[in-house]
DNA sequence: TAGATTGTTAATCGATTAACAATC
DNA sequence: TAGATTGTTAATCGATTAACAATC
């Protein structure tokens, strides 16, 4: 068990937890790391390396079994204690979330939305009510969120982020592709930065067509 | 000029671009390393290094011409080369990015959508035409698109990407949070994956959530 | 038991950081 | 010119891979 998990580490597990849960519902029982990193494309030695970050999951002789295996990760990540969430900013890419998203596979439980705009006042999207933005300082003062989903336009981007961790929020899921720049304190901060992914394919894109060329 | 460029520095080009457009949208004209480092928390070095694989932008006693390094990053990352794509499956999120993102600003144009829906059929959002699915195949196989934006539910994200790659599409888009199976030859495939992302956040939030309990 | 496969230590590889000569 | 800062080489650090004894 070691003492300090390294990001690559932590980056990994949803990956493996991803597998587990693929390999459960194909009915596989047990796996063994030389299998596991042919299907994932990881080496055997990668794959104990990380598991042995945590004390170690599988057996001699016999690989991991994959129920435990998947229990033990999301256990690691967390998926059985659920942390509370709102999104704010109801446009099209919050409500994809609202709609579409497996928060409770994830340990999440989104317990309401806000916006600016009046006629989504009272409306409810997959069970969460859409509550007007002016109400978003009091709801957050007096529950208990966790995380603060922001799915709103870049220009309020700052200052929710701000309002959400002076009324104490500990997390932001950050869809907005600004990156904060006020202080934020200890708050943990996860970009989702689609432009960074999109440009990145470009790259490789590009690179393999010119790579074409050359032959 | 290195030969060959980790991906560890191709994922951080994005970031740098972002970091000049902000920049010279604050009329900076030009930073140094050490600067540049202390605002985006990299060290001096590293960016130096970086910047050097591709040939070294700076002059020394100087530092970087903002507007020079934005050009160039941008230019390695192909921005002002447009690239065809269409997005297929137009449902909320399909519509948050088409609505939404600026895919100009990344060298990408979208030609057009797709749904399987038949009340979709013909509507117009953002200046993009929503198809009929079923014209899906047609219409890559006719036209010169170069990347697929799977925006649909993961039951279908298999068949369509291979459906995509064997008309000819060299790049896909991935929203739909499934890895592909399927032989998808040498084609270029970008997860979006917002559950690894959800699932990092929840870990580090708890971390942090038992370190402090711990004092 | 013999074979398989883990857990773990050692070796290698690559990425980051430090240092400094080149030069604007 | 003197000061600043790059480009680039060398040193360090960490992550991945290889090897193998432990053990199921």
């Amino acid at each position: 068990m070691k003492y300090r998990i390294s990001a690559n580490v932590i980056r990994r597990l949803p990956r493996y937890l991803r597998w587990m849960r693929f390999l459960e519902r194909q009915k596989v029982e047990k796996i063994s790391s030389g299998d596991l990193g042919e299907r994932m494309g990881l080496t055997a030695s990668q794959i104990r390396q990380d598991f042995n970050c945590f004390g170690g999951f599988g057996q001699q002789g016999y690989g991991y079994n994959v129920s435990d295996l998947r229990r033990d990760i999301g256990s690691i990540l967390g998926v059985d204690e659920t942390l509370s969430s709102v999104v704010i900013g109801v446009g099209n890419l919050g409500r994809a979330l609202i709609s579409n998203f497996r928060f409770s596979e994830y340990g999440f439980r989104v317990t309401a939305a806000f916006d600016v705009l009046p006629e989504l006042r009272g409306a409810v999207i997959n069970g969460v009510t859409v509550r007007p933005a002016s109400e978003l300082e009091d709801y957050l003062r007096s529950n208990d969120v966790d995380v603060a989903i922001l799915t709103l336009p870049q220009a309020y981007a700052n200052e929710t982020a701000e309002l959400a961790v002076r009324c104490g929020v500990r997390g932001i899921w950050n869809f907005t592709g600004i990156d904060f720049d006020g202080d934020l304190g200890d708050t943990v901060v996860e970009d989702v930065h689609l432009s960074d992914s999109l440009l990145t394919l470009g790259y490789y894109l590009r690179a393999r067509q010119n790579t074409k060329e050359d032959i």
